[in-house]
DNA sequence: GTTGATACGTTATAGTATACCGACTATGCG
DNA sequence: CGCATAGTCGGTATACTATAACGTATCAAC
């Protein structure tokens, strides 16, 4: 399990390398990486917070790719599906995929505080979930996990 | 880790003894567990699965308890607060708890087919998202840990 | 060229949640 | 008791989130 926790990183190739992978993945599998999905994958990865579909829209409208709800849900529909992109069920919102390499059970680390999101790999049948649902005899086809608390920055600052 | 799992059981008993035991802890906390909230916990201990809160509101509304959003939303902060319900991020909706007796960090397992949610109870610290966490040296306040999938019963019907 | 699959733009509507106001009530204290 | 405070309540209005549905455009396959 890796994560590139909450440190400061080279932010803008998080945008192209983000992209680019993202093109790359889309060539192999034959999925099509329309203006409007690699746009709002950008707006995605331009920050390393979560985004309302709302507040997406808007920078969409802004641009003039489209200006009505269906058109980022839609956009946000094929990221999600196609694991470029997470919903993260405690905000209603999204954010860009930071492993897109491998297949991955995402669990997500959200600061109250300053708003940043970090995405953490982990394997997916271990862990509380995983013997919970072994013990009932559940099968689990996804898992949300999402912990909400104070990034080290705002920790220290509280 | 115990669970009440998806087997069958005397049903009638779960609401008297939830109805109950939260009497119980709002009387040692000193909490007002008035009509509308009880009413509330009862709707909610009536059936093992997640209800929306305009889905509850209709059964207040037919019982003249009140009409308007803020009658449940408000019933269903006091429930939640004090950990006698769960919220359910992946539904947007609430979970009566079946573990009122000890302090805890539910685990979530979420039928698609029948709709049953199963709580399991789980040490906080611990798991993926726990280790995730230290390694990011972030502090967790509050955990989301619920997985979607099929039942026993429905997976084997399927 | 017709067909089928996918994506797009738009309208309208459904579903979820909260801000705020004014009234009432429980509680504690002088 | 009289009063202050905090908690509760019912209601209006509004904000926020999400999807249904319809017609059109595009592209590749047959
Ligand atoms: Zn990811
Ligand atoms: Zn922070
Ligand atoms: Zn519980
Ligand atoms: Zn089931």
């Amino acid at each position: 399990m890796t994560s590139q926790a909450f440190e400061t990183h080279d932010h803008h190739s998080c945008i192209a390398d983000g992209v680019a992978a993202a093109a790359q993945i889309c060539n192999e599998r034959s999925l099509q990486f329309t203006p409007t999905r690699q746009r709002v994958l950008e707006i995605l990865l331009s920050e390393h917070k979560a985004m309302g579909a709302y507040e997406i829209l808007d920078v969409l409208r802004a641009e003039g790719l489209g200006s009505q709800p269906p058109v980022a849900y839609r956009a946000l529909d094929f990221l999600t599906r196609h694991g470029l992109a997470h919903r993260i069920e405690r905000l209603n919102a999204f954010i860009a995929c930071s492993h897109l390499d491998n297949p991955h059970a995402p669990v997500f680390l959200i600061c109250r505080s300053c708003n940043r999101v970090v995405e953490a790999e982990s394997d997916p049948g271990k862990g509380e979930i995983g013997r919970a649902a072994r013990q009932a005899g559940f099968v689990i086809e996804r898992a949300v996990r999402e912990a909400e608390g104070l990034c080290p920055d705002c920790a220290e600052a509280a």
